[in-house]
DNA sequence: CTTATTATTGACATATGTGTACATTGTGAA
DNA sequence: TTCACAATGTACACATATGTCAATAATAAG
């Protein structure tokens, strides 16, 4: 009964314990609140057990960035390139990336871009990474054909509403912005979507008006 | 000769020389930084003379969030309501105002912003912001003939990205940014606006290209 | 059972922050 | 010059954080 080695354990310690309550305390209440002393607390552990597993806090923030980069960045690349019958479709494909948490960890990413605000090590990447978004995003646009220096502004607006979005963390009702999503895509491709890509596009985010078996979003 | 009360004073110490050093810090490396010791150091002052003009650290918060109110949702709904001869004047007037260190303090903004990420009050009185100013945006572009969704739409799409740019903290050429502005306004307004109203614009915002008189951006 | 490894803990040293009490300095007015 | 008050500074009490070290406990393997 006690063989079974790890699903009963519940073995205190663990680098992974630390981490999650880090990130935790990160999202919540910013990093300056990433302290081993209320993590402790929380976790009901002896304090200096953490440096049993991290050499000290840097080595805990180092491994948080670490996590942040892992689940954004590469997500919204890689939705750019996925295939696309129409410019709306791509676009849709874009928006769903933005509105999974397990693609795009808005409340991470928000966190990290507070904490770039007083850590230039932590705004370097953060400015590698909206460069390599944008790049992305414009490049996608010119694939559908539009000018140049039109795939950038657009492109600008796609990104900086989002951004501008994560920042106000609005929890609107799905529904809501669901019905906005149509003129969203009309607005940063000139082309409104088809009912039916709108149709797969709630499929694909997990929206389901009556009862279904689809998981809800996370 | 020193007969004038008020105006030689300068003794070291005062309220102000206290608050512009607590935004200072407020600005650069978030509330957390906004402590009375390093903030004694760097104006070479005792620590504890703070409390002869504070009560205590909250009461310097206070006044922090108390000059963010009076510089940023204020200039902005004024300029929704700002005289304008067509739709998409009155948006370079709102674009104007963004652009404007003295009418939208977006440094300020931003530290207000991941201030209420760690403090509800704060959270709570930002909402109210975003709500007002989200608000008079609608209002302006439903008098200029969007329909009610639509303006909704728009208003957003506007008040998002300034606020992703905010995030973004790019610190853009001003002539390149110049160049997008007309393709930003017919994303937003779905109209271009005709060289005239650029050159007003221009002229507004203090740029000039070749010698001139104006003031430039502070 | 013994031993090595893995993990936890308390004691200690040190740093930085808040806030109070009280003594001291500088300045204008009586 | 003396007095009152504005402003500053010193000393203290207290709280919270990081990190090191050596003693100990728990577990797995021999």
């Amino acid at each position: 009964m006690r063989k079974d080695t790890d699903s009963e354990r519940a073995l205190r310690g663990s680098p992974e314990i630390w981490l999650d309550a880090a990130y935790e305390a990160l999202i919540e209440t910013g990093v300056d609140s990433v302290k081993i002393m209320p993590l402790a607390t929380t976790l009901n552990l002896s304090r200096t057990s953490f440096y049993w597993f991290f050499k000290n806090r840097d080595e805990l923030l180092a491994a948080l960035l670490g996590r942040w980069e892992t689940t954004t960045t590469h997500h919204l690349v890689a939705a750019t390139t996925e295939y696309a019958a129409t410019e709306t479709e791509a676009m849709l494909n874009v928006i769903s990336t933005f509105l999974s948490d397990s693609d795009f960890d808005t409340k991470l990413e928000l966190a990290i871009r507070n904490w770039a605000q007083q850590d230039p090590h932590v705004q370097n990447r953060l400015l590698k990474a909206d460069q390599e978004r944008l790049n992305a995003l414009r490049d996608m646009l010119e694939r559908w054909g539009h000018e140049p220096q039109d795939a950038d502004v657009r492109a600008r607006t796609i990104y900086l509403v989002q951004l501008g979005y994560i920042s106000t963390q609005v929890q609107e009702d799905i529904t809501d912005r669901l019905e906005r999503f149509p003129q969203y895509v009309e607005i940063y491709t000139g082309k409104r979507p088809p009912i039916h890509e709108m149709e797969r596009f709630k499929a694909r985010i997990g929206y389901t008006a009556p009862p279904g078996g689809s998981t809800p979003v996370t």
